[in-house]
DNA sequence: ATAGGGTTAG
């Protein structure tokens, strides 16, 4: 023990406080150093409780007063074990503040409510229900302190059973009428997602101060209604209530979040007014509120001119530059920060694996997660679901999967991260299967989950599950919401159903919302809609709703697959004239196409050779597969070899280029360009048609010999084409681009894997109903033509829907007379 | 005798 101590120990005993705590000392013998350690027996216990009071922040005191309790056989008195108790947690001596806690031979209520705060005090929440539990069984008597400090420990434990139990002892007696225990019930209330009920008691209490209104205001703000809680904040004022930094710090969190640029700067001339300019919490938030409104030099100027900064701090602007795209910025800081030898936690790291993930930078990514690893940071839930989205974002999706099946822990967000990398990376099938595991696990969805797994259907075109997640948000209450909506939207028009594509459109069309509308555009375009799609853009404008790129994409591919060429080129016209959009590479692309799929390939040519900048890979490709359409070999040979350049190692490029070959039967051609993938490493994709049957998607490739039902497959397939033959049906061998004998090319043509899917689709899907198949390539025309029949002679409505647009087959009949 | 609210990151 340092000597000052005992010379601070003297001078409070010379010169004793004149507090209500001290009175005792004062009117007995002034007490020394001296006579305290020698301290005769027989004291009365009201001595201790003083001496406690004074000196409890120090260690050997509390222990040498400790040891005088003891002497002097006062241990039975319960408010003295209370305060031993209390000083030893305080200090973080919590096994000594239990012994003192066991050895009380007559445990009270004040006893057992000093030991619960103890156990808070220093994080020892799953003790605090036990002893609460003891105490019931125990008979002892439970106060609003009890209530508290156990609710406190549920709320971290996110125990809800016991909990809500509590919640209701304490409205029965009143307790949460007292401000303090008001604001730990809608604590605990908001953190169960139970905001209503927590509202409902800040209405109930009769005397608010302000932080009960931080409580509540809070709570709002972690629900994401940011509205409400601005609202809050201004009734609060209102009733004269002076706003705490935390209340200030909520306020800018919501204006941040929900964009409210003009109040955010209002609020940080109030910070400065309310002299909190100081306040490395509020100028914290000042930073974070400034980088979500994406005005990065106020916030690095709030952030540079802070005196003194926390790490939450550095992260929270180096987070602002990854989410406003600045990475060498981020970067940079985070040299700095290295540098100013402040050291880096797991926020740091979380926002530099979200840039990597940004800008795709899988070899920096990979040194992050090795950091990751050699601290010992494997624990750690949001760092390790960063590192998955990583992976994904990087398009690495065999390590994402590793990392994910590492975690011991996981959450709905790790779910979901998994999921939606899945998805993104065309692993649609397994994305939903894992969906599934993650039920059987009792993980709970959330509105992010549920976006992600309808795009999954959108993309495997499986209207079935998709309808079965639509009626789960239906029932589990999600907030219907742009994004939401326009998902479905994609949904159902992906799956050949425009009809409740509409509707959910109509529904939300007061949303006013742009991804809404080009979601609705895109859909029409898809279903050769194109004039309904040039409705919703009219309805756009009526409502001053502004279009953005996007709509344009939208509009011209709609156009492109209804063959409106004048339409089209007008809308390119006008985006620049009227809505002030430059026409960027994807434009002119859809341009291009709708041009070249027309048969204006000299016109198309000529837009391509006036772009401003250099055409991208898509432009040409839009122009080569329209000399193929059309077969123009010139040209197509031409525009072949400038993209080979241009993209060595598309597929697609050199797929294409030896169909224009075997089209002009140039075979060795053909064999030449087929040698130059291998050399190159590079494979054809493989055509696959997708259908739904019972709860499952079945795939098929061509020629494919592996589904269970092969057999029968093939014979009903044998038997279709001896009945289309007899109606006149005649086989088109010019799309088997392969230099093959006649014979062979027509069983070449009914192993297309369309044909296959069709077939099991008639095996197994009741009579008379609606069969629906996905393909990941174009249908060919013979399968064109063969599903006409098809159609026809069973009887059965058939819907294809290839990387282009929907074939509809009704009756011997297309809804695209025009195959192109 | 004992009391409640806050900043970054998936």
């Amino acid at each position: 023990m340092p000597l000052s101590s005992y010379f601070h120990l003297r001078d409070a005993f010379a010169k004793p406080r004149i507090s209500c705590s001290c009175r005792f000392i004062c009117n007995a013998t002034p007490p020394t150093y001296a006579s305290f350690h020698s301290a005769p027996f027989n004291q009365p216990p009201s001595i201790f409780s003083s001496l406690l009071h004074e000196f409890s922040n120090t260690f050997i005191h509390v222990k040498s007063i400790h040891a005088q309790i003891i002497k002097n056989w006062v241990s039975t008195e319960h408010f003295l074990s209370a305060k031993l108790i209390r000083a030893y947690s305080h200090l973080g001596f919590l096994s000594l503040a239990r012994k003192v806690f066991d050895q009380s031979s007559h445990l009270e209520t004040t006893v057992c409510n000093a030991m619960m705060a103890g156990f808070l005090r220093n994080h020892q929440y799953n003790e605090v229900p036990k002893l609460f539990e003891m105490m019931g069984s125990c008979d002892i008597e439970i106060n609003s302190f009890t209530c508290m400090f156990a609710l406190k420990a549920c709320t971290s434990l996110l125990d809800s059973e016991i909990g809500e139990e509590i919640v209701r002892t304490v409205i029965e007696r009143g307790f949460h009428l007292h401000p303090c225990v008001g604001s730990s019930v809608i604590n605990f209330l908001i953190k169960c997602g139970n905001l209503d009920d927590a509202r409902w008691v800040f209405d109930e209490m009769p005397e608010r101060d302000v932080v009960c209104w931080n409580s509540i205001i809070g709570g709002y703000v972690q629900e994401l209604l940011f509205k409400e809680a601005i609202q809050l904040f201004f009734e609060m004022v209102g009733c004269g209530i002076r706003p705490s930094p935390v209340t200030m710090s909520n306020l800018l969190k919501a204006c941040g979040r929900s964009g409210c640029e003009k109040l955010g700067r209002c609020a940080h001339g109030w910070v400065l007014a309310l002299d909190m300019g100081r306040d490395v919490f509020v100028l914290t938030s000042l930073v974070d509120m400034y980088s979500n409104l994406s005005d990065m030099d106020c916030a690095s100027l709030v952030f540079n001119s802070m005196c003194s900064r926390s790490l939450v701090s550095w992260n929270a602007m180096i987070s602002g530059y990854v989410q406003n795209g600045k990475i060498l910025e981020a970067c940079a800081l985070f040299q700095r920060l290295v540098r100013s030898g402040f050291g880096f936690d797991s926020g740091t790291l979380v926002s530099l694996i979200r840039g990597c993930a940004q800008i795709s930078n899988l070899e920096n990514g990979k040194i992050l997660h090795a950091c990751i690893i050699r601290k010992g940071l494997e624990l750690n839930l949001v760092l390790c679901t960063a590192i998955v989205d990583m992976y994904s974002k990087c398009g690495a999706t065999k390590q994402a999967t590793i990392a994910f099946e590492r975690m011991e822990k996981k959450n709905v967000i790790t779910w979901t991260a998994m999921l939606v990398g899945l998805s993104q990376n065309g692993y649609a099938e397994d994305a939903l299967k894992l969906f599934c595991q993650m039920k059987e696990e009792n993980v709970a969805a959330n509105s992010v989950t549920l976006v992600s797994l309808v795009h999954c259907c959108a993309h495997l075109g499986s209207l079935k599950k998709g309808r079965s997640v639509h009626t789960h948000l239906i029932r589990h209450g999600y907030a219907f919401d742009a994004v939401n909506i326009s998902a479905l939207i994609d949904m159902y028009a992906k799956c050949g159903k425009i009809h409740p594509a509409e509707k959910l459109f109509n529904n939300g069309f007061h949303l006013k919302d742009v991804v809404l509308c080009n979601s609705m555009i895109m859909g029409y375009g898809m279903h050769g809609h194109g004039h309904h799609a040039l409705n919703v853009y009219d309805r756009m404008i009526e409502e001053r709703l502004k279009p953005n790129q996007t709509t344009f994409v939208s509009l011209l591919t709609a156009c492109s697959h209804s063959g409106l060429v004048e339409e089209g080129k007008t809308l390119f016209r006008c985006m620049e004239r009227d809505h002030n959009i430059k026409p960027r590479d994807k434009h002119y692309a859809c341009l291009v196409d709708l041009l070249s799929r027309a048969g204006c390939l000299d016109e198309a040519d000529a837009l391509v050779k006036q772009m401003p900048f250099e055409p991208s890979t898509d432009v040409l490709e839009a122009l080569l597969s329209g000399c193929r359409t059309h077969k123009n070999i010139n040209m197509g040979i031409q525009i072949a070899d400038r993209l080979i350049s241009l993209d060595y190692l598309n597929t697609g490029i050199y797929v294409m280029l030896s169909n224009i070959y075997a089209e002009a039967r140039q075979w060795e051609t053909v064999n030449y360009v087929r040698g130059l993938m291998r050399i190159r490493g590079l494979k054809k994709t493989p055509a696959y048609s997708l259908i739904e049957a019972g709860n499952q998607v079945h795939t098929f490739f061509a020629n494919d010999d592996s589904h269970p039902s092969w057999a029968d497959i093939h014979q009903l397939l044998e038997n279709l084409r001896l009945e289309v033959e007899a109606c006149g049906y005649v086989p088109d061998t010019s799309c088997v681009l392969r230099h093959v004998n006649e014979s062979m090319k027509v069983k070449l043509l009914w192993g297309h894997s369309e044909r296959l899917a069709i077939a099991f689709g008639l095996l197994s899907t009741p009579y008379g109903s609606l069969i629906r198949i996905t393909k990941n390539l174009r249908v060919c025309v013979d399968c064109h033509t063969v599903t006409k029949y098809i159609s026809k002679i069973v009887k059965r409505e058939i819907i294809v829907r290839d990387a282009n647009r929907f074939h509809h087959f009704v009756n011997g009949e297309c809804s695209c007379n025009d195959y192109w």
